[in-house]
DNA sequence: AACAATATTAGAATGGATCTAAAATATCTC
DNA sequence: GAGATATTTTAGATCCATTCTAATATTGTT
Protein backbone atom coordinates (compact mmCIF):
# COMPACT_ATOMS: atom_id res chain seq x y z
CA UNK A 1 0.00 0.00 0.00
CA UNK A 2 1.50 3.30 -1.05
CA UNK A 3 1.13 6.63 0.67
CA UNK A 4 -1.16 7.73 -2.15
CA UNK A 5 -3.49 4.80 -1.40
CA UNK A 6 -3.58 5.66 2.29
CA UNK A 7 -4.34 9.35 1.65
CA UNK A 8 -6.60 9.31 -1.37
CA UNK A 9 -7.19 13.09 -1.30
CA UNK A 10 -3.56 14.10 -1.08
CA UNK A 11 -2.78 13.72 -4.74
CA UNK A 12 -5.70 15.69 -6.17
CA UNK A 13 -5.04 18.48 -3.69
CA UNK A 14 -1.39 18.58 -4.59
CA UNK A 15 -2.35 18.85 -8.22
CA UNK A 16 -4.86 21.55 -7.29
CA UNK A 17 -2.19 23.56 -5.61
CA UNK A 18 0.14 23.04 -8.52
CA UNK A 19 -2.64 24.32 -10.77
CA UNK A 20 -2.79 27.45 -8.66
CA UNK A 21 -6.14 26.68 -7.04
CA UNK A 22 -6.50 27.44 -3.35
CA UNK A 23 -7.79 24.54 -1.26
CA UNK A 24 -10.99 26.24 -0.13
CA UNK A 25 -13.73 24.58 1.90
CA UNK A 26 -15.93 24.28 -1.16
CA UNK A 27 -13.26 22.75 -3.35
CA UNK A 28 -12.26 20.33 -0.59
CA UNK A 29 -15.84 19.17 -0.08
CA UNK A 30 -16.42 18.74 -3.82
CA UNK A 31 -13.10 16.92 -4.14
CA UNK A 32 -14.19 14.45 -1.49
CA UNK A 33 -17.49 13.83 -3.23
CA UNK A 34 -15.85 13.49 -6.62
CA UNK A 35 -12.81 11.38 -5.81
CA UNK A 36 -13.86 9.65 -2.61
CA UNK A 37 -15.43 6.58 -4.20
CA UNK A 38 -13.79 5.33 -7.36
CA UNK A 39 -14.46 6.39 -10.92
CA UNK A 40 -17.52 8.50 -11.49
CA UNK A 41 -19.41 10.28 -14.27
CA UNK A 42 -21.42 13.13 -12.78
CA UNK A 43 -23.28 16.14 -14.05
CA UNK A 44 -23.01 19.51 -12.32
CA UNK A 45 -26.61 19.23 -11.13
CA UNK A 46 -25.95 15.77 -9.67
CA UNK A 47 -22.89 16.93 -7.77
CA UNK A 48 -24.75 19.95 -6.48
CA UNK A 49 -27.55 17.69 -5.20
CA UNK A 50 -25.02 15.36 -3.56
CA UNK A 51 -23.39 18.25 -1.74
CA UNK A 52 -26.76 19.39 -0.47
CA UNK A 53 -27.61 15.85 0.64
CA UNK A 54 -24.30 15.73 2.51
CA UNK A 55 -25.33 18.93 4.32
CA UNK A 56 -22.65 20.91 2.56
CA UNK A 57 -24.37 23.81 0.92
CA UNK A 58 -22.49 25.16 -2.05
CA UNK A 59 -23.82 27.30 -4.85
CA UNK A 60 -24.46 25.85 -8.27
CA UNK A 61 -22.19 28.54 -9.73
CA UNK A 62 -19.34 27.27 -7.57
CA UNK A 63 -20.01 23.69 -8.62
CA UNK A 64 -19.72 24.75 -12.26
CA UNK A 65 -16.64 26.88 -11.56
CA UNK A 66 -14.98 24.01 -9.73
CA UNK A 67 -15.80 21.38 -12.33
CA UNK A 68 -14.45 23.60 -15.10
CA UNK A 69 -11.32 24.48 -13.15
CA UNK A 70 -10.68 20.82 -12.30
CA UNK A 71 -11.14 19.94 -15.95
CA UNK A 72 -8.66 22.62 -17.04
CA UNK A 73 -6.24 21.35 -14.39
CA UNK A 74 -6.51 17.80 -15.74
CA UNK A 75 -8.23 16.38 -12.67
CA UNK A 76 -11.42 15.72 -14.61
CA UNK A 77 -12.39 14.99 -18.17
CA UNK A 78 -15.57 16.29 -19.78
CA UNK A 79 -17.64 13.76 -21.72
CA UNK A 80 -20.37 14.98 -24.04
CA UNK A 81 -22.92 12.30 -24.80
CA UNK A 82 -25.97 14.28 -25.75
CA UNK A 83 -26.50 17.88 -26.73
CA UNK A 84 -27.28 20.02 -23.74
CA UNK A 85 -25.74 17.89 -21.02
CA UNK A 86 -22.19 17.01 -20.18
CA UNK A 87 -20.71 14.62 -17.67
CA UNK A 88 -17.52 15.08 -15.74
CA UNK A 89 -15.38 11.98 -15.57
CA UNK A 90 -13.04 11.34 -12.64
CA UNK A 91 -11.19 8.82 -14.76
CA UNK A 92 -8.74 10.92 -16.75
CA UNK A 93 -6.94 7.99 -18.31
CA UNK A 94 -7.20 7.36 -22.04
CA UNK A 95 -10.40 5.30 -22.12
CA UNK A 96 -13.73 5.02 -23.87
CA UNK A 97 -17.41 4.77 -22.94
CA UNK A 98 -20.59 2.77 -23.23
CA UNK A 99 -23.80 4.75 -23.13
CA UNK A 100 -27.14 3.12 -22.41
CA UNK A 101 -29.28 5.62 -24.24
CA UNK A 102 -32.54 4.73 -22.52
CA UNK A 103 -31.22 5.39 -19.01
CA UNK A 104 -28.46 7.88 -19.78
CA UNK A 105 -25.99 5.76 -17.82
CA UNK A 106 -22.37 6.00 -18.86
CA UNK A 107 -19.75 3.38 -18.04
CA UNK A 108 -16.06 3.06 -18.74
CA UNK A 109 -14.49 0.64 -21.15
CA UNK A 110 -11.26 -0.48 -19.47
CA UNK A 111 -8.11 1.10 -20.88
CA UNK A 112 -6.50 -1.08 -23.53
CA UNK A 113 -9.66 -3.02 -24.30
CA UNK A 114 -10.98 -1.04 -27.21
CA UNK A 115 -8.72 0.01 -30.05
CA UNK A 116 -9.16 2.44 -32.91
CA UNK A 117 -7.19 1.92 -36.10
CA UNK A 118 -7.06 3.69 -39.45
CA UNK A 119 -7.14 7.27 -38.19
CA UNK A 120 -6.68 9.46 -41.28
CA UNK A 121 -3.70 11.75 -41.88
CA UNK A 122 -3.96 14.93 -39.83
CA UNK A 123 -3.56 18.26 -41.65
CA UNK A 124 -0.32 20.19 -41.15
CA UNK A 125 -0.32 22.33 -38.02
CA UNK A 126 -2.85 20.17 -36.18
CA UNK A 127 -2.54 17.15 -33.94
CA UNK A 128 -4.87 14.66 -32.30
CA UNK A 129 -5.97 15.95 -28.92
CA UNK A 130 -8.09 12.92 -28.11
CA UNK A 131 -10.23 10.25 -29.71
CA UNK A 132 -13.67 9.89 -28.18
CA UNK A 133 -15.48 6.60 -28.68
CA UNK A 134 -19.02 6.13 -27.42
CA UNK A 135 -20.70 2.75 -27.87
CA UNK A 136 -24.42 3.50 -27.82
CA UNK A 137 -26.73 0.73 -26.59
CA UNK A 138 -30.45 0.29 -27.13
CA UNK A 139 -32.93 -2.37 -26.03
CA UNK A 140 -32.63 -5.44 -28.23
CA UNK A 141 -35.47 -5.52 -30.74
CA UNK B 1 -25.94 8.02 -65.15
CA UNK B 2 -28.95 6.63 -63.32
CA UNK B 3 -32.34 8.22 -62.94
CA UNK B 4 -31.51 8.89 -59.28
CA UNK B 5 -28.45 10.87 -60.35
CA UNK B 6 -30.50 12.96 -62.71
CA UNK B 7 -33.18 13.70 -60.11
CA UNK B 8 -31.25 14.15 -56.90
CA UNK B 9 -34.32 15.19 -54.90
CA UNK B 10 -36.52 12.32 -55.92
CA UNK B 11 -35.13 9.79 -53.49
CA UNK B 12 -35.32 11.88 -50.30
CA UNK B 13 -38.85 12.92 -51.17
CA UNK B 14 -39.90 9.35 -51.80
CA UNK B 15 -38.49 8.43 -48.42
CA UNK B 16 -40.29 11.42 -46.91
CA UNK B 17 -43.57 10.23 -48.31
CA UNK B 18 -42.87 6.71 -47.11
CA UNK B 19 -42.23 8.21 -43.67
CA UNK B 20 -45.66 9.82 -43.80
CA UNK B 21 -44.40 13.39 -44.21
CA UNK B 22 -46.24 15.62 -46.63
CA UNK B 23 -44.02 17.33 -49.19
CA UNK B 24 -44.74 20.90 -48.14
CA UNK B 25 -43.03 23.97 -49.54
CA UNK B 26 -40.93 24.36 -46.40
CA UNK B 27 -39.79 20.75 -46.36
CA UNK B 28 -39.00 20.87 -50.07
CA UNK B 29 -36.90 24.02 -49.70
CA UNK B 30 -35.02 22.64 -46.70
CA UNK B 31 -34.47 19.34 -48.52
CA UNK B 32 -32.88 21.22 -51.42
CA UNK B 33 -30.57 23.12 -49.08
CA UNK B 34 -29.67 19.98 -47.14
CA UNK B 35 -29.21 17.46 -49.93
CA UNK B 36 -28.46 19.68 -52.91
CA UNK B 37 -24.69 19.79 -52.54
CA UNK B 38 -23.03 16.66 -51.21
CA UNK B 39 -22.50 15.65 -47.61
CA UNK B 40 -23.07 18.31 -45.01
CA UNK B 41 -22.98 18.84 -41.27
CA UNK B 42 -25.27 21.73 -40.36
CA UNK B 43 -26.78 23.15 -37.22
CA UNK B 44 -30.39 24.26 -37.10
CA UNK B 45 -29.31 27.90 -36.85
CA UNK B 46 -27.06 27.53 -39.88
CA UNK B 47 -29.80 25.99 -41.99
CA UNK B 48 -32.22 28.69 -40.90
CA UNK B 49 -29.72 31.38 -41.94
CA UNK B 50 -29.17 29.66 -45.30
CA UNK B 51 -32.87 29.58 -45.99
CA UNK B 52 -33.13 33.27 -45.21
CA UNK B 53 -30.15 34.02 -47.47
CA UNK B 54 -31.87 32.07 -50.25
CA UNK B 55 -34.92 34.30 -49.80
CA UNK B 56 -36.95 31.41 -48.45
CA UNK B 57 -38.31 32.55 -45.13
CA UNK B 58 -39.11 29.68 -42.83
CA UNK B 59 -39.51 29.77 -39.08
CA UNK B 60 -36.83 28.43 -36.79
CA UNK B 61 -39.46 26.16 -35.23
CA UNK B 62 -40.10 24.58 -38.60
CA UNK B 63 -36.38 24.11 -39.19
CA UNK B 64 -36.13 22.24 -35.90
CA UNK B 65 -39.31 20.26 -36.59
CA UNK B 66 -38.04 19.29 -40.03
CA UNK B 67 -34.54 18.32 -38.90
CA UNK B 68 -35.97 16.16 -36.13
CA UNK B 69 -38.52 14.55 -38.43
CA UNK B 70 -35.85 13.86 -41.06
CA UNK B 71 -33.64 12.36 -38.39
CA UNK B 72 -36.44 10.08 -37.18
CA UNK B 73 -37.12 9.11 -40.78
CA UNK B 74 -33.48 8.14 -41.29
CA UNK B 75 -32.71 10.90 -43.78
CA UNK B 76 -30.34 12.60 -41.36
CA UNK B 77 -28.12 11.60 -38.50
CA UNK B 78 -27.56 13.74 -35.43
CA UNK B 79 -23.96 14.21 -34.31
CA UNK B 80 -23.24 15.61 -30.86
CA UNK B 81 -19.74 17.03 -30.60
CA UNK B 82 -20.02 19.56 -27.84
CA UNK B 83 -22.62 20.17 -25.17
CA UNK B 84 -25.18 22.66 -26.31
CA UNK B 85 -24.91 22.19 -30.04
CA UNK B 86 -25.74 19.37 -32.36
CA UNK B 87 -25.06 18.95 -36.02
CA UNK B 88 -27.27 17.20 -38.52
CA UNK B 89 -25.39 15.01 -40.92
CA UNK B 90 -26.68 14.31 -44.41
CA UNK B 91 -24.38 11.32 -44.60
CA UNK B 92 -26.33 8.55 -42.92
CA UNK B 93 -23.84 5.82 -43.71
CA UNK B 94 -21.85 4.15 -40.95
CA UNK B 95 -18.95 6.59 -40.67
CA UNK B 96 -16.93 8.60 -38.19
CA UNK B 97 -15.80 12.19 -37.72
CA UNK B 98 -12.87 14.53 -37.30
CA UNK B 99 -13.56 17.65 -35.26
CA UNK B 100 -11.28 20.66 -35.40
CA UNK B 101 -12.07 21.99 -31.97
CA UNK B 102 -10.83 25.54 -32.56
CA UNK B 103 -13.12 26.14 -35.54
CA UNK B 104 -15.93 23.71 -34.74
CA UNK B 105 -15.63 22.23 -38.22
CA UNK B 106 -16.68 18.61 -38.59
CA UNK B 107 -15.57 16.37 -41.46
CA UNK B 108 -16.29 12.78 -42.39
CA UNK B 109 -13.85 9.93 -42.19
CA UNK B 110 -14.58 7.79 -45.25
CA UNK B 111 -16.50 4.60 -44.52
CA UNK B 112 -14.19 1.64 -44.03
CA UNK B 113 -11.15 3.74 -43.21
CA UNK B 114 -11.38 3.77 -39.42
CA UNK B 115 -12.04 0.59 -37.47
CA UNK B 116 -12.95 -0.05 -33.86
CA UNK B 117 -12.02 -3.36 -32.27
CA UNK B 118 -12.36 -4.80 -28.80
CA UNK B 119 -15.90 -3.66 -28.06
CA UNK B 120 -16.83 -5.22 -24.72
CA UNK B 121 -19.62 -7.79 -24.22
CA UNK B 122 -23.01 -6.14 -24.26
CA UNK B 123 -25.39 -6.89 -21.37
CA UNK B 124 -28.35 -9.20 -22.03
CA UNK B 125 -31.34 -7.40 -23.52
CA UNK B 126 -29.28 -4.63 -25.09
CA UNK B 127 -27.57 -4.25 -28.43
CA UNK B 128 -25.21 -1.79 -30.08
CA UNK B 129 -27.19 0.94 -31.79
CA UNK B 130 -24.13 2.77 -33.09
CA UNK B 131 -20.52 3.48 -32.30
CA UNK B 132 -19.59 7.16 -32.43
CA UNK B 133 -15.95 8.03 -32.95
CA UNK B 134 -14.79 11.64 -32.90
CA UNK B 135 -11.15 12.42 -33.55
CA UNK B 136 -10.55 15.77 -31.88
CA UNK B 137 -7.82 17.99 -33.35
CA UNK B 138 -6.00 20.92 -31.78
CA UNK B 139 -3.27 23.23 -33.04
CA UNK B 140 0.14 21.52 -32.84
CA UNK B 141 2.08 22.82 -29.87
C1' DA C 1 -4.08 43.50 11.81
C1' DA C 2 -3.99 45.37 7.30
C1' DC C 3 -3.87 44.59 2.61
C1' DA C 4 -4.23 42.41 -1.87
C1' DA C 5 -5.52 38.50 -4.38
C1' DT C 6 -8.73 35.06 -5.11
C1' DA C 7 -13.12 32.67 -4.43
C1' DT C 8 -18.05 32.36 -3.54
C1' DT C 9 -22.57 33.63 -4.35
C1' DA C 10 -27.50 35.01 -5.75
C1' DG C 11 -29.57 36.23 -9.25
C1' DA C 12 -29.55 37.86 -14.03
C1' DA C 13 -28.53 36.69 -18.60
C1' DT C 14 -27.64 33.64 -22.44
C1' DG C 15 -28.59 30.45 -26.04
C1' DG C 16 -30.09 26.23 -28.04
C1' DA C 17 -34.05 23.64 -28.11
C1' DT C 18 -38.93 22.66 -27.32
C1' DC C 19 -43.76 23.82 -26.57
C1' DT C 20 -48.31 26.13 -27.34
C1' DA C 21 -52.19 27.14 -29.65
C1' DA C 22 -53.94 29.75 -33.47
C1' DA C 23 -53.70 30.41 -38.48
C1' DA C 24 -52.44 28.29 -42.88
C1' DT C 25 -52.08 24.58 -45.97
C1' DA C 26 -52.49 19.93 -47.75
C1' DT C 27 -55.20 15.82 -48.48
C1' DC C 28 -59.43 13.30 -48.70
C1' DT C 29 -64.37 12.53 -49.79
C1' DC C 30 -67.99 13.46 -52.44
C1' DG D 1 -64.21 21.81 -57.19
C1' DA D 2 -66.47 22.37 -52.56
C1' DG D 3 -66.35 21.17 -48.11
C1' DA D 4 -64.61 18.43 -44.37
C1' DT D 5 -60.58 16.72 -42.00
C1' DA D 6 -55.84 16.10 -40.95
C1' DT D 7 -51.47 17.97 -40.87
C1' DT D 8 -48.20 21.74 -40.85
C1' DT D 9 -46.42 26.22 -39.97
C1' DT D 10 -45.64 29.91 -37.05
C1' DA D 11 -44.67 33.70 -33.46
C1' DG D 12 -43.84 33.93 -29.24
C1' DA D 13 -43.55 31.81 -24.77
C1' DT D 14 -41.07 28.61 -22.16
C1' DC D 15 -37.56 25.50 -20.75
C1' DC D 16 -33.15 24.32 -18.93
C1' DA D 17 -28.19 23.83 -18.71
C1' DT D 18 -24.66 26.85 -18.44
C1' DT D 19 -22.29 31.28 -18.02
C1' DC D 20 -21.93 35.96 -16.44
C1' DT D 21 -22.11 39.90 -13.16
C1' DA D 22 -20.78 42.35 -9.56
C1' DA D 23 -21.21 42.43 -4.64
C1' DT D 24 -19.54 39.96 -0.58
C1' DA D 25 -16.53 36.69 1.74
C1' DT D 26 -12.41 34.19 2.35
C1' DT D 27 -7.62 33.34 1.80
C1' DG D 28 -2.65 34.14 1.75
C1' DT D 29 0.99 37.58 2.68
C1' DT D 30 3.32 41.06 5.06
MN1 LIG E 1 -17.30 23.40 -20.05
MN1 LIG F 1 -33.13 16.20 -31.16
ZN1 LIG G 1 -15.04 7.45 -18.10
ZN1 LIG H 1 -20.68 12.84 -41.17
Amino acid sequence: MTIADARPFAEPLDRLKRAGLRPTRQRLALTRLLFGRGDRHVSAEQLHAEAKAARFVVSLATVYNTLNQFTRAGLLREVVVEAGRSYFDTNTSDHHHVLTVATGSLTDIPVGTLAVSGVPKIPEGLEVERIDVVVRLRPRV
